[in-house]
DNA sequence: ATGATATATTCATATATTTGTATAGACAAC
DNA sequence: GTTGTCTATACAAATATATGAATATATCAT
């Protein structure tokens, strides 16, 4: 695929689903979602061990850009990854910077 | 690849890799510089159509994160990608987000 | 309705990023 | 040497981002 062509518009938005991804807690939090997983927003809290609305904001920066879905379910919202292609983005970044 | 076991310290150096190239003008760049290509800063500054410090400025992030390679000839510096892996990402982030 | 739990939002503060102007440094030609 | 060209850096102003405490909202259970 050619990518010479993206117009300013592509690039801006291409740009915003990086820069979302972009943050140390975030890609930790694409991780923990990997394979299709879907965990709520205290799980997530547990396992990054930050506030609970620091990670309720990380997720909604994910989900915004395009990165994430939530689900509604009750008293817990689900988020899962949107497109599973992302998680390769994820594991070139670790090849190339590991 | 798994990605789940990345340390505290891996997920710093993805996320600053992947935010070094998460901005228009950055990705602008790479797809000047994708296959291979070398251009001096007085290229891409010309391609982008910003100011020269500018330019200097993301090509020097660029190549502070370990995304570009820089070689001086005389008074020009011509800058290529590190690894070409790396394009696969913005293909990968241009089919997500186009 | 009350209380408990889960999530989202508001707000403030601290920090980082972006951009361009002006300037400095490196190099070649003369 | 001086001049012109290419690149990098210093600085400042504007803007954006990150974080958590406090609060609001939503939902369930009783």
């Amino acid at each position: 695929m050619k990518f010479e062509n993206l117009t300013a518009e592509q690039l801006e938005k291409a740009a915003a689903m990086l820069k979302a991804i972009a943050h140390p807690m975030r890609i930790a939090i694409l991780q923990y979602l990997d394979g299709g997983k879907q965990l709520t927003v205290t799980e997530i809290h547990g396992l990054l061990g930050i506030e609970q609305s620091t990670t309720s904001h990380h997720l909604g920066i994910l989900k915004d850009k395009g990165v994430l879905l939530s689900k509604r379910e009750g008293k817990n919202t689900y988020y899962s990854i949107k497109n599973e292609n992302l998680s390769s983005i994820i594991e070139c970044i670790a090849k190339c910077a590991c």
